[in-house]
RNA sequence: GCUCUGGUAGCUCAGCUGGAUAGAGCAACGGACUUCUAAUCCGUAGGUCACAGGUUCGAAUCCUGUCCAGAGCGCCA
């Protein structure tokens, strides 16, 4: 159980209540909380309200607030309480408040974090790679900022339904059937199944640039399978099968796991419904022999939900997704994790959902495409780096690493340990950037492995865990929990702060979206811990002083695990 | 042309729902391994927050305009 609100909330509560009662403010629409300070000489929060007041209350800033801090009764857990600058009303926490609060940490799993999506479900959708397509690096972000939006919102107690939403229906399964038929060989397709079939396609589709008779066979073919003519069908089924297996080695590699694998196809069957709906709502009409929905009172171009030959599209499938979610799971909301490129198809859709009453509350969560130093990668230019390669090379280098510092360790563990680091650092990487801004892949970017870096975060952890087990075996007889835990040194201090600020960085995360704030949130705790574990004593300490810290110690520990482990990050005890 | 993003230290990036002296990492320079793991720590140096206006007690953060870069804009997803 979740033994307190944090000191953020209940000192937010404290002032608001309080500026009301003392200043008689009953429905003022202001900002009466706190925030942290971002400088610990100003102690360790602030609440700037008697600024904001100083039209309604027509007095001065600093007499508002001296005003306020004469009449009001702190907290007990406030120690100090002190008018700064033009007006800034700075807390100081008690030392023991907070000692308190550390250890009342040590029995909560949720290390102090509300379980605010307690009986509420979300469906992410997120990587969404398409079939017979091996997957490259510009996969990983939506794979791995998803994976932590996903793990973000377990935490906060969401029931979460995962879904990889595969592009495994379009107009290519035309030109992959007779490319397959054509061109396939089948010792490549037993080896590198997913990668023959990408060339396969390349292949068909290069010949249907200059052959008429090659794209009308295509299309012939789509025609067959869309009609559920069996031999296709089974092609097409063995296309997915096949994909879904190589993409499962990398999402095991990644610590990725999907609920749901449902691929566009599995909302064929309702598409003429939504079509239905649309007409029904007066929605759609006919242009140029397409049906279109005319989004311009909303200051969008058109949507097309159905092309003249009688197709569908990306926006009906979309549509129907929707529909079909919101009957299954009744969502509280629905995310969908993707690139930057697809920001007008989604607020496309989004406003027709909404036109046609699905009732859902959509989120797109878009990322900024990676690009090559160089230039975009893409299939047609050849110069793609396969996700596959990226990872080997990541856990290469790794092994590097593990290998020259730790050559005593048994190779099994070696390997264990170079996979946990390769992998943590090129997740790292996408996750401790905001999503939104442009991302040039470089190999020494991504496989960074000091400074700000997924190792740094690991090292410091393995560092905790040693001197944890040292402890044990020095002294196997003290129990910990019997120690008090008490708050003196300005590192400690600082530390504790950090840590009771935990939550504060889930929610952050979860609610914007962005994971690169609990990243921050990290690295700034593994900074802080660096210092502490540099600078002042552990097992050297004199009793008392040594269990304290110890405790902190293992504190921290629990709460790096949990707070890497939000981010798909593995931990190990040693490095 | 229209729409959406971004422009912060030499490089890569945080910070952006307005708060006090703009922060990290890398690179550079100087220090710390007989001591709990140096993938670390301590320090020095490095800035017209693209530019110009505006809003306000207060702007890197909000608004407007300009410049630069990226993406999108009817039958791909």
């Amino acid at each position: 159980m979740r033994p307190f609100a944090t000191f953020e909330e209940r000192l937010s509560d404290w002032t608001t209540n309080a500026m009301k009662s003392v200043f008689g403010l009953e429905d003022a629409e202001v900002n009466l909380g706190v925030a942290p300070t971002n400088n610990e000489k100003f102690g360790d929060y602030q609440c700037n309200a008697a600024m904001t007041l100083t039209k309604l209350l027509k007095k001065a800033p600093r007499q508002i607030a001296q005003e306020f801090v004469d009449a009001a009764e702190l907290p007990e857990f406030v120690e100090k309480i002190e008018i700064a600058g033009p007006g800034f009303i700075n807390f100081h926490l008690s030392n023991a408040a907070l000692a308190e609060y550390i250890q009342s940490l040590e029995n909560d799993p949720s290390l102090g974090t509300a379980r605010v999506g307690e009986g509420k479900t979300v469906v992410i959708d997120y990587s969404g790679p398409n079939v017979a397509k091996p997957m490259h690096i510009g996969h990983i972000r939506s794979t791995v900022i998803g994976n932590a939006i996903d793990r973000l919102y377990r935490f906060l107690g969401y029931d979460v339904i995962a879904d990889n939403h595969l592009g495994d229906w379009g107009t290519q399964f035309g030109l992959m059937m007779i490319g397959y038929r054509e061109f396939r060989d089948e010792e490549a397709l037993k080896t590198a199944p997913v990668e023959e079939l990408e060339r396969v396609y390349v292949a068909s589709y290069n010949k249907s640039k200059d052959d008429v008779s090659w794209r009308e066979s295509a299309k012939a073919e789509l025609v067959k399978l869309q009609q559920g003519d069996p031999e296709n069908r089974a092609l097409w089924e063995q296309f997915i099968e096949l994909s879904i297996k190589e993409f499962d080695v990398i999402y095991d590699r990644l610590g990725v796991k999907f609920d749901l694998y449902r691929g566009e196809s599995f909302y064929n069957d309702r598409l003429p419904k939504i079509i239905e709906r649309l007409e029904a709502k007066g929605l759609a009409k006919e242009s140029e022999g397409a049906l279109i929905v005319d989004l311009e009172e909303y200051g969008m171009p058109i949507c097309i939900v159905r092309k003249s030959d009688g197709g569908y599209n990306y926006a009906t499938t979309d549509l129907a997704t929707v529909e079909a979610r919101v009957e299954e799971f009744a969502p509280e909301r629905v995310i969908y994790v993707t690139d930057e490129r697809q920001q007008l198809h989604f607020k496309q859709f989004f406003k027709t959902s909404e036109l046609l009453g699905l009732n859902a509350n959509l989120v797109h969560v878009w990322f900024g495409l990676m690009r090559l130093p160089e230039a975009t990668f893409s299939t047609r230019e050849g110069n793609v780096i396969k996700l596959a390669a990226l990872l080997d090379e990541a856990e290469a280098r790794a092994l590097e690493m593990v290998e020259s510092s730790s050559p005593d360790m048994p190779e099994e563990q070696q390997k264990d340990l170079a996979k946990a680091i390769g992998i943590g650092a090129i997740k790292y990487t996408d996750l401790s950037q905001n999503p939104q801004s442009l991302v040039t892949f470089t190999w020494e970017k991504a496989l960074n492995m000091e400074g700000n870096s997924a190792p740094y975060l690991q090292y410091a952890y393995a560092r905790i865990s040693s001197v944890h087990d040292k402890y044990r075996a020095q002294y196997p007889d003290t129990d910990l929990n019997e120690c008090s835990l008490n708050i003196e040194h300005e590192i400690e201090r600082r530390l504790a702060i950090k840590l009771s600020r935990f939550p504060a960085a889930v929610r952050a995360a979860a609610e914007n979206y962005r994971p690169n704030i609990m990243a921050d949130y990290l690295y700034d705790l593994a900074q802080i811990y660096s210092s502490f574990y540099q600078n002042v004593p552990f097992l050297k300490a004199p009793e008392g002083e040594r269990e304290s810290r110890i405790r902190l110690c293992r504190s921290t520990a629990a709460t790096l695990k949990q707070g890497l482990e939000l981010l798909g990050i593995e931990t190990r005890e040693r490095i």
